[in-house]
DNA sequence: CATTTTTGTTAAGGTTAGGTTAAACGTACA
DNA sequence: TGTACGTTTAACCTAACCTTAACAAAAATG
């Protein structure tokens, strides 16, 4: 499991259903930062890093809709989740248009709200959309700790991994059964794209893979001029 | 012509309200295949390439959540409304589970879902997924995967492919059933139209025919002069 | 129907990217 | 000053990729 809470951005200019809210997610495990209006909620959206935003539509000087296209602006695929009054069809298309991923009517199921949330957090992160602060990966019968520096497999005594090798099984990790395009790795971890950092890499590569050997079902795929492959078979 | 109707996948097992929200879309300028089951619906997919996917959750045979999951499978990246009977959270939660981009309760307002379509098609189509992002393919029996450059034939091993042959095929793709003009491949892909570009051309056409013989519906023809054209046979 | 042009196909050749191992290098630290 | 560790560079080899050549077949041309 994740350790680090997710973080929420919620703007709602009702105070007092704005705090109780703020509670019921807090009680649930999520780092909540509430803002009163519009204004207010992208003044906090610049200063952090948020996993969600949940943003009230009728609002006072920056109403929802407008809050939304600025933060799409700042950040491409943050999820956005409406909180509206009663269902009006002009509303949800623009609500769709300023890059909605979810919509609530008020008043709400609390619960739903949480599983919506939940889902929607899941879903990104199933789609590798996130996130700078991932740490623990399980790749097959493997299980990376990125912090720690070290690979175990299955109950065996853990490898310890060396800062390059653990930097490059991670963004492998974080584009598992994706490309991982050699041009990143070379930017992140070596700051440098030249033939020698090209050819240091991959000597990691071949590291990383007589690690991985152990399992079969896991492999590091090369797409020829492109960049490399994190494959985990899943038999059934 | 950039102005071809999406093409939805619309799988619902009432026939008579099948029918009638099929119309509703064709009329609505949407391109409709309609299935009766999660079989069919499958069936389908695997057939042709579809701009969103329209599910039932409750149908007999396959229900909505197995085939979206299937769907997915072949397919990371389109979108798939379900529709449902009633709001069960259990269901919402499965549902993006299984991958959805939307959800609809019946009954519901035909406006609704029309807009709801056009703001994911057009969420879809502003993140780039146009054109020059279209990397997944249907062509008969096969899956090109133009990003991961392999084509799966059915349950077979991938095989790989060069960026030469993916390109190539690419193209062939995005024209499927119309002429590929000779001219375009060479300018996008070689970047010179001469007499070696054109000979070397040709010798990756019969590669990619040669890769494509394992389903005897698809076949690279050649138009004289102009170009190829990649056609898929739809029997029955 | 002979001739030219275009396409189909296979194979050889050259070039570059990648796989791998080992030695060299650098730095921290005992 | 040496040893331990992480990293880079070198060296050698194989695999991947693309072009070119060569010849055959098909289609257009006059």
């Amino acid at each position: 499991m994740e350790t680090a809470n997710k973080k929420i951005l919620l703007v709602e200019d009702d105070p007092n259903f704005g705090i109780v809210l703020k509670d019921y997610l807090t009680m649930n495990d999520f780092d909540v930062v509430l803002a009163k209006n519009g204004m207010e909620g992208f003044e906090k959206f610049k200063k952090d890093n948020f996993d969600v935003c949940i943003l009230d539509v009728m609002m006072p000087y920056k109403d929802g809709f407008t809050l939304a296209k600025e933060i799409r602006e700042k950040n491409e695929h943050v999820p956005i989740v409406f909180l509206t009054a009663k269902t009006m069809k002009e509303d949800v298309l623009k609500g769709y248009k300023a890059g909605a991923d979810d919509y609530l009517n008020k008043p709400f199921d609390s619960e739903v709200l949480l599983m919506k949330l939940k889902a929607i957090l899941q879903r990104k992160a199933s789609n590798g959309l996130a996130d700078s602060k991932k740490f623990e990966f399980t790749i097959g019968g493997f299980q990376l700790n990125s912090k720690l520096r070290f690979l175990k497999y299955k109950d065996e005594e853990a490898i310890k991994l060396s800062p390059k090798e653990n930097e490059l099984l991670r963004l492998l990790a974080l584009h598992e059964n994706d490309l991982m395009p050699r041009e990143l790795a070379l930017t992140k971890i070596w700051r440098d794209d030249n033939y020698f950092t090209s050819r240091s890499m991959d000597v990691y590569i071949a590291k990383l893979r007589k690690y991985l050997k152990k399992d079969e079902n896991v492999e590091i795929l090369n797409i020829h001029g492109e960049g490399f492959r994190l494959v985990v078979k899943t038999e059934e």
